[in-house]
DNA sequence: CTAACTGCAAAAACTTTGCACTTTT
DNA sequence: AAAAGTGCAAAGTTTTTGCAGTTAG
């Protein structure tokens, strides 16, 4: 994972070069997603940031999350309707998801950059973004149950 | 893609194998996913079999995927609050998604096989399903444009 | 100053739930 | 007959929308 200080300028600077103004709620949530180790969902974005920003709307989270997702700053993670989101890794890698306690994992290895190419000549598509998720049980969960 | 009336008459088989009955409603969903080329959501479904019975409704819809969802029988494929459901191939497979038509195409490569092995070791998961998509313009949609 | 952004509240979309009724076995 | 499944309608979630008011540049 990159710093959390060094993510937070990158997008700061990406916006800005962009022409988007860079409001208090935009900032806090910035901070946030470069800070988050986990992978948070929207509304614990929203929860989080109005302890800061009481008046905080849901809609101005969304707003900046399909910002940043438009520029491909951010992975949506979609996980039956509740999305969550990778604010460090905008390049393709796999999520571990926990279907007991519902943790988001990184994984490692890049199976993208080659499958891509493949997968673009034999099915004709113009391949833009990626979501790999492997769904099973954590190291805690496997020894609870 | 297996023979439609195969695959329909192996999810009967399996259904009865663990003691449930076989409704109208249930076998008209299950004919409908073992026929579907495409990849329908819960409320196409929905739509095509309240053609037949009037009286379908939603609940039974999604007990019936979840009960093949928890059997391993059908994979579902999670799109930002509209789960589509592929009825054909259990096993690990890519998706190759038009972010424009929404249309949705199996991948042929299996990417899954060892990568799983490998994450499993890294990571400590058991891991027990995954999602695979790639999202993009299919041919149609990149002329389009 | 003004275009961009926010907050609010309502609406939309998808899914789940509870319970009485019906049907498969 | 009994357990399982269905239908209905209401409620729960997450996300989107419209618009008036506010603010960054």
């Amino acid at each position: 994972m990159n710093d959390p200080k060094k993510r937070f300028n990158e997008l700061i600077i990406v916006l800005k070069k962009q022409g988007y103004r860079m409001t208090p709620q935009r900032l806090e949530l910035i901070r946030i997603i470069s800070a988050s180790k986990g992978h948070p969902s929207a509304s614990q974005i929203y929860e989080t940031i109005k302890h800061q920003f009481p008046s905080m709307s849901q809609a101005t989270v969304y707003n900046t999350l399909t910002l940043l997702k438009e520029m491909d700053q951010i992975l949506e993670i979609d996980l039956h309707g509740d999305s969550h989101y990778d604010g460090n890794r905008p390049e393709p890698h796999p999520h571990i998801i926990c279907v007991k306690c519902n943790q988001i994992v990184d994984g490692e290895f890049d199976i993208a950059h080659e499958s891509i190419k493949r997968l673009e000549e034999v099915s004709g598509f113009h391949i833009m973004r990626t979501q790999f998720a492997f769904y099973g049980l954590c190291p805690d969960c496997r020894s609870d149950s």
